[in-house]
DNA sequence: ATGGTTAGGAACCGATTGGTACAAAACACA
DNA sequence: TGTGTTTTGTACCAATCGGTTCCTAACCAT
């Protein structure tokens, strides 16, 4: 009994997300973002509140697709050992970050850096985020028997660190071989939590 | 035979770059940056040309004073081994970012991720700050005698890629437990190219 | 077809953006 | 004490910022 919307709410805030993740809160103003929505004014104010609750509804849908659909790859017992799995997902950030054009790296990872995140709601959703990221490494690193807690955990935690940092050097343009020796140091650091696991099973 | 200046232009710029370091490029408007300075707007366009030149030249100083020192740091052999530095570096980053009020983090790691940076000028020069932190690992893991250039060049970079995300994660605010486990996942990084070395010298 | 209801778009808002113009103020030198 | 030169502060600028208002267009139900 009214007229419908034009466009889905739900792409428009992908676009959204991509601008966000792309540039930052401040770097997008209102006018970018409406044109990457591809909507005007009117039908956004009527959408959606303002362009903060647009940037915390960016951060929770990439909470949702990216940060969830990579916590489940890290999980997938079909994929290969913990070990694999994650070394596969550092291959793919380095492959992604060294196509050209694409330099988007982490929200999650920019948005931390980002000043507009700090103090409010944002800053929480955020921290969710890495300890989401967190324990999902350590998952992948506590499946094999005789895997002790605080060595899976702690490696989890460099894995993170790691992780980060190659999202960080990718944003200034990451050379194959860069990426390659940061990936080999993850791969020690997984064989060294392999053969602590094995000295405890002696 | 003139007026002299009121301020000393080089203590203006320290505060500068403080801005630029903590909120980024963007999110420090003129107004806040020339407060921060303490001078008003006819002085700062007398004595700089403008605000984007005042990013450039912050980044400038950055390069010369915070990774000039630190590279120093990790060049200085009176300091114990290289080990011993790398590890104490990241130990003073962690502490730092742990003090409450202090996220600065690292300057050159945000502006990575700051889109200001992009493409420009600003860009390079981040570029050959990384570089400059590269081959700063690089010596220190390398004075060890035995040691082998293309281990010791992975392990810098698998370095780097910690310190940047270590100061990511401060972004978001260090636990203790983080940090410490982070750091020991480093120390493991040069445990192994110790023993890699030795490896070799059989 | 028509009335009720909502979306869309443009005009408009005050505030702030980075930057310029210019007059007054403060010094050095004569 | 002038006088010339430079700094300083203020007034001003167009452009843009995020956001509101309001009228028209478009749809559904009757």
């Amino acid at each position: 009994m009214a007229r419908p919307r034009e466009f889905d709410p739900e792409v428009a805030m992908g676009k959204a997300m991509g601008l966000f993740w792309d540039v930052g809160y401040e770097e997008a103003s209102l006018a970018e973002l409406l044109t990457t929505m591809g909507i005007t004014k009117g039908s956004f104010y009527k959408a959606f509140r303002d362009k903060h609750s647009v940037y915390l509804a960016a951060l929770d849908r990439y909470n949702e697709k990216v940060i969830g659909s990579t916590v489940l790859f890290l999980a997938d017992a079909s994929q290969g050992p913990g070990r694999k799995r994650i070394l596969d997902l550092f291959n793919v950030v380095a492959e992604r970050a060294q196509r050209d054009g694409d330099r988007l790296g982490c929200f999650l990872c920019n948005a931390l850096v980002d000043k507009a995140a700090e103090g409010g709601e944002a800053e929480r959703k955020l921290q969710t985020m890495v300890k989401r990221l967190e324990t999902a490494f350590f998952k992948a690193l506590s499946e094999e028997p005789g895997s002790n807690g605080t060595i899976a955990r702690e490696t989890a935690r460099g894995v993170l660190s790691a992780y980060f940092g190659l999202h960080v050097l990718g944003r200034a343009g990451l050379s194959p071989e860069m990426a390659e020796d940061c990936i080999r140091q993850v791969a020690w650091l997984l064989d060294k939590q392999e053969s602590r696991h094995a000295e405890r099973l002696v």
